[in-house]
RNA sequence: GGGUCCUUAGCUCAGUUGGUUAGAGCGCUACGUUGACAUCGUAGAGGUCGAUGGUUCGAAUCCAUUAGGACCCA
């Protein structure tokens, strides 16, 4: 651990990580058995897609469960992180036509669904577990043997399961409805994964003239190429502008089709000309009215965009080009009438970004209204608590407002549909016989449904599909019972309703049993300028080139400190240095007391609390108080509290004091009894720093003590807030900690050399009394920390001559040697002022009344305690002061 | 249009159910290589907690209005 100067070197991350990693996953630690007798803890890992790569979001989420995973571990519980990957329909279809596209310049339909299937596979099993293996490099301790994939044999046998139940309990159902259709991915898509995007656009005025050639009536429309699908126009019942012409017939431009003017409620009168085209096969609102006019559909733009057969001369353009033409059309023919810009939304496919087209045809639904009560009832009655609170309103505004869930996809990887259809004699499907709802196949002959479910269809079912349902052996269902429920869910805001709330439902419905009892929402990461990471902005941070210079510990520790309570996090990348340096410190504080450890040798304590020195009293007592801390913000979810705790206690706390204190003056050695308490308290710090930064603490707990084969940090077990302390021992620390500084100080602002040694006098009052013999027992630390070569001590001293001094309470430090009078007033002045303008504002309190009725007892107790101190304080300053100024 | 969140030191952010003389990291200033650590130490500068009004003995924290920003839903 040393260079050539004889300096420690830093730490490098490089050379432990590796190696612990495969030594814990080689111990069997990960494993999760419910045959311990171990009370269980168990997290599921929200699947990541196969197609995936690490970012900061899996960092960010990893390191929280992780963290609680080890905690819970290293607490006695059987704690199980269930790991697994999503197959991710229409992302990892995606993914493979373009390499298909690249590789072999060739289409999904040259190869033709079963060998495209086939070719997904193949590269599911080369790419797939990259981005577990790149979870390793975090430090993830999860259940590797578990792992389980949304398309294992046994997870589809799950997903048939449910499909089945649904359908035979009602809640499955098909039909021909307006679904959100993607012209680009050639799929429908559920409307959670459809946003509404505002655009610039315009808002078209477009004649109809009246079949009786009677004038025109003019329409207004954001989609002009829909036109020609139009079935009625319509005008509100209340609008006396068009009264008249209700029941009237105007002819469809470009058509010449003649379609009648209705009245309805919906549409409003201030929006464009107060008259709107209906056209029900491309419009939600207009599908609305179309049903309550009993109007035909018209569908005339196909799936893949352009324009049907039906539309005559615009057949096969596509839907924006055949826009401009109708338009120019309309302005040839005289009837466009004005053309206004004009912002409104329109759908967009989250995933192709393609604008969607509301589409009629044949889908799946689940109704979900009844799944929803039952999870809107364990949010509601505590069973499940989201952590932070608010999110349970988004939850409830969803579930309460929730809609059909159209699960069917026109895709060919994923989870075939278990429907089957009658053939005719040519093998052609008959749907006029109806379909049979069978994971087998029912008869000879059948086919299969073509389309396949929504991704998140499977991944509703991850709590417990993982843990071996359908299956009613004793084991799997022994499994099931003792993990399930989970403890605690950490996922983004952004998979609320896609996942979170499904499987709330899901679990409900198959299971009777929440899926979880907490949900830690955690914030989303965004660039340093507040920004979405996204691949074409190219401003992802890659967690793996972080790991690679700052080290796996240092990443998750500083995530972990800006992790705080579900705000988004602005990233920048400068930052994690922090968690590199904090690395360093522990690396380097081991040496302080290390490298006087014989190897081999136990160093066990020997010495009670009442027999340590004074420091190591202190310092036992503030691991005492920090491990409660820590306990406390851990079980609400505060993960940053705990991190800093842990931050500020080992570096100012332990390093900064206490190994100050402790270690030995050049030349000499530690006492063994020193050595032992030192390494009693940094082990304990280092285990309760291993769930945020487990390689080090790992490395440092060896080199600690001499290990039995197959102990490790990972397993050793929680540290628990002690007894042993000692409060007042510790007040009487802290006294010597405020005059160190303040001895600090004055050496600072007079400039003495670091080096030069001075001589300083405490000047106690007649309440501090029993400081005095303490203040003197440790002239030494004084000395080691301040350079205080002489220490007088004593109740109410006179000022030495030639002496700077300052007020710490109600005693004064006088520094010998150094003097400026002007420079002493100037400081004193305003020290006393400052304390005056506090003495006053506490004193206001004081007198009123209605404080001393209406506060706590306690409070008032203390605000008395403050004016007290401070009157003492004052009281010392005016006297230093008084002395300057005779001088 | 409905809803949620944010606004605290130059920057990025913490701040339990109202009671601290409002904190951290980075940055900045001065000094410093004393045998753990310059990926460090010591000392320091820097904030009327977006604005206004209210509730309260007491407000960064609760309520209302308002300004600016982010997001969700329609």
């Amino acid at each position: 651990m040393k260079d050539k100067r004889g300096r420690t070197s830093p730490y490098d991350p490089k050379t432990t990580e590796a190696r612990w990693y495969e030594y814990w996953e080689s111990k069997g630690f990960f494993r999760a058995d419910r045959l311990s007798g171990h009370p269980p803890h168990t997290i599921m890992m929200p699947p990541p897609n196969v197609t995936g790569a690490l970012h900061m979001g899996h960092a960010l989420q990893d390191t929280v469960q992780d963290a609680l995973t080890r905690m819970r571990r290293m607490q006695g519980r059987e704690a199980l992180w269930m790991p697994g990957k999503d197959h991710a329909g229409i992302a990892t279809q995606n993914v493979v036509e373009r390499a298909l596209k690249e590789e072999e310049k060739k289409s999904r339909f040259d190869l033709g669904r079963e060998a495209f299937i086939e070719k997904v596979w193949e590269w599911v099993d080369e790419y797939g577990d990259r981005i577990l293996q790149q979870k390793r490099r975090l430090g993830d301790s999860c259940d590797w043997g578990r792992e389980r994939f949304t398309m294992d044999p046994g997870y589809v046998k799950a997903v048939q399961t449910v499909f089945v139940k649904l359908y035979e309990a009602g809640l499955i159902y098909r039909g021909h409805y307006l679904v959100n259709w993607c012209p680009k991915d050639r799929t429908a898509l559920s409307d959670e994964e459809v946003d509404n995007v505002e655009h610039d656009g315009f808002l078209w005025h477009i004649r109809y003239p009246l079949a009786d050639g009677s004038g025109h009536i003019t329409v207004a429309t954001t989609r002009p190429e829909t036109m020609l699908g139009d079935v009625a126009v319509a005008v509100n019942p209340k609008d006396e502008r068009y009264t008249d012409l209700v029941n009237k017939q105007v002819e469809l431009p470009l058509t010449g089709r003649n379609i009648p003017v209705i009245a309805d409620h919906y549409v409003q009168q201030e929006f464009g000309t107060g008259v709107l085209k209906i056209t029900p096969g491309h419009d939600k609102n207009d599908f609305e009215v179309g049903k309550r006019h009993k109007l035909e559909i018209f569908s005339v733009i196909a799936e893949d965009g352009t324009l049907t057969e039906e539309c005559g001369p615009y057949a096969g353009i596509d839907r924006f080009e055949a826009r401009e033409r109708i338009v120019k059309d309309l302005g040839a023919g005289g009837l466009l009438e004005k053309i206004e810009p004009y912002k409104s939304t329109v759908p967009v496919s989250q995933r192709s970004k393609a604008i969607v087209e509301p589409l009629l045809s044949r889908q799946w639904f689940v109704k979900m209204k009844p799944l929803a009560e039952p999870a809107i009832t364990a949010v509601r009655d505590g069973t499940i608590k989201f952590y932070p609170r608010r999110w349970e309103n988004e939850y409830f505004r969803w579930l309460e407002g929730i809609r059909d869930w159209c699960i069917s996809r026109q895709l060919w990887w994923g989870h075939r549909i278990p429907v089957w259809y009658y053939t005719d004699s040519r093998g052609e499907i008959d749907e006029a016989r109806g379909f049979v709802v069978s994971i087998k196949q029912p008869k000879s002959g059948m086919v299969q449904e073509e389309d396949v479910l929504d991704t998140w269809f499977s991944s509703w079912l991850f709590p417990f599909a993982t843990l071996g349902w359908p299956e009613e052996d004793p084991e799997t269902q022994a499994d099931l019972g003792y993990f399930h429920p989970t403890d605690v869910l950490v996922s983004g805001y952004d998979i609320l309703f896609f996942w979170i709330a499904r499987m709330i439902m899901a679990s409900l419905y198959f299971t009777g049993q929440v899926p979880y009892r907490d949900i830690f929402i955690t914030g989303m990461i965004k660039d340093k300028l507040g920004r979405w990471m996204s691949k074409s902005l190219g401003n992802g941070i890659d967690p793996l080139e972080l790991i690679e210079e700052y080290g796996a510990d240092a990443v998750r520790f500083y995530l972990t400190i800006l992790c705080a309570q579900g705000q988004d996090i602005r990233l920048d990348p400068a930052g994690f240095q922090m968690g590199r340096n904090f690395s360093n410190k522990i690396w380097n504080a081991f040496n302080v007391f290390g490298r006087f450890i014989e190897p081999g040798k136990e160093y066990r304590r020997t010495r009670s609390i009442e027999e340590l020195e004074l420091v190591e009293r202190w310092m036992l007592t503030r691991l005492a108080e920090c491990i409660e801390s820590v306990e406390g913000a851990l079980v609400r979810y505060r993960l940053n509290e705990a991190a800093n705790l842990l931050y500020t206690t080992f570096r100012s706390d332990y390093c900064d004091w206490y190994l100050e204190l402790v270690k030995p003056q050049s030349g000499s050695t530690m006492s063994e009894e020193s050595i032992a308490l030192a390494i009693e308290i940094y082990e304990q710090l280092i285990q309760l720093l291993h769930p945020f930064m487990p390689f080090i603490t790992e490395e440092l707990w060896h080199r600690l003590r001499p290990r039995a084969e197959g102990e490790a940090c990972m397993v050793s077990r929680w540290p628990v807030a002690s007894d042993e302390r000692d409060t007042v021992g510790a007040e009487q620390f802290t006294f010597l900690q405020e005059a160190v500084t303040s001895i600090r100080h004055l050496r600072s602002r007079y400039g003495v050399a670091p080096g030069k040694e001075i001589e300083v006098t405490l000047s106690v009052s007649e309440e501090q009394l029993g400081l005095t013999e303490v203040m003197i027992a440790h002239t030494e630390y004084f000395t080691k920390l301040a350079r205080v070569e002489r220490l007088h001590v004593g109740v109410d001293l006179p000022k030495p001559p030639q002496s700077t001094s300052t007020v710490v309470g109600s005693a004064v430090v006088y520094v010998q040697g150094m003097v400026d009078p002007a420079e002493e007033r100037e400081r004193l002045t305003k020290d006393l002022s400052q304390k005056e303008d506090f003495l006053f504002r506490v004193q206001k309190k004081l007198q009123n009344e209605k404080f001393i009725s209406r506060a706590p007892a306690k409070v008032v107790e203390l605000e008395r305690q403050k004016e007290a101190d401070a009157k003492a304080e004052i009281k010392k300053l005016r006297d230093s002061l008084a002395a300057w100024s005779e001088t």
